[in-house]
DNA sequence: AATTCACGCAACCGCCCAGGC
DNA sequence: TGCCTGGGCGGTTGCGTGAAT
């Protein structure tokens, strides 16, 4: 027998939609207090809400910071990445995507990414000759990718495979994650993963991204999200995470070309390194560089 | 103009896990 | 060691809104 929920003992307990002055009471509550102990917010608030409610308003739409619909088609595509990745880990997703919250990327996933993958994946279908015992797994789309000849070219990309090289990075991953950050995967271990080739229908849903814009506005839109993107980054009084530099860097370097690219790389570097105490980060440089070094003359980079 | 339908999203529910006792 | 509790997460629901008929 489980335990009850947390909401059940409270006769009176409100729920649906918050109000705009329930909002401003947990807002200056939280700002004075900080987040966290949950349990005591509706105690000392005097907010007929669970401490789970609280929460969840809190993170999924009071919290500063949050970025509200529009996804760019640069979002999409690591969303779609992702997802194909770690599967419905949507927390993990959404510490890529500092901005938004895991219950954005799931709405998003569910009503829009979804359907769009799956119909890609039955569009790819005649054309392959794999059999897709069930694409819903996040590893057997994974697997499908990695086989994938539509979409990945070994010609160009051959360099992204030395396998001592992602032995040797694999090795590393069993090191403390340090970070605050939610990852379900060492950094190391999913950039590396995430410069193998990606699940077909990911990489079909990117394509038609592009191809449902005119070339032009597509490239307009990119580069203007991007540099949206890094503007809040550049201007924010915040404190960068790694991982927002990350992304920052990643969105630059799509739309500034090489020019940027020693930044980024240096930037890449301090994500990859928050995971890992001096000497083994040393190590995973190394190695890092030898593939890296590859990686910078390989084609760009799918986002 | 009224009704129906489809979609998007905020919020809830229930399970799981970690930490404290 | 086992129980209790709070917090976190993923799945699901239900309401509001706009499009279609």
């Amino acid at each position: 027998m489980g335990r009850p929920p947390c909401c059940d003992n409270g006769v009176g307990v409100k729920k649906g939609p918050w109000t705009p002055e329930e909002d401003i009471i947990l807002v200056s509550y939280i700002q004075q207090h900080g987040p966290g102990n949950w349990r005591s917010v509706p105690e000392n608030t005097g907010l007929m809400r669970c401490s789970k409610s609280c929460r969840l308003r809190w993170t999924n739409y009071l919290r500063p910071g949050i970025k509200r619909g529009n996804f760019t088609p640069h979002e999409e595509g690591i969303i779609i990445h992702l997802q194909a990745l770690l599967g419905n880990k949507w927390a993990a997703i959404a510490s890529y995507l500092p901005q938004r919250t895991d219950n954005d990327i799931k709405n998003y996933w569910n009503t829009h990414l979804k359907k769009k993958v799956k119909r890609l994946q039955q569009q790819s279908q005649p054309d392959h000759h794999y059999s897709y015992h069930n694409t819903s797994t996040a590893s057997n789309a994974a697997a499908v990718a990695a086989t994938s000849p539509n979409y990945y070219n070994p010609s160009s990309s051959t360099h992204l495979h030395n396998n001592h090289n992602l032995e040797a990075m694999q090795s590393m991953v069993s090191y403390p994650n340090t970070s605050n950050e939610v990852t379900t995967t060492p950094k190391v271990f999913q950039f590396q993963t995430w410069m193998k080739p990606s699940p077909t229908a990911s990489a079909m849903a990117m394509q038609e991204f592009q191809e449902e814009q005119e070339p032009a506005a597509a490239m307009a839109s990119s580069i203007n999200g991007c540099k949206d993107h890094s503007a809040v980054m550049i201007t924010s009084d915040d404190k960068l995470s790694s991982s927002e530099m990350m992304m920052a860097a990643m969105s630059q370097g799509d739309a500034d070309g090489r020019s940027t690219a020693t930044t980024t790389f240096s930037l890449l570097e301090n994500w990859l390194l928050d995971d890992m105490p001096g000497q083994a980060a040393m190590s995973a440089m190394d190695s890092f560089l030898e593939i890296s070094a590859g990686f910078c003359c390989a084609d760009p980079i799918m986002f």
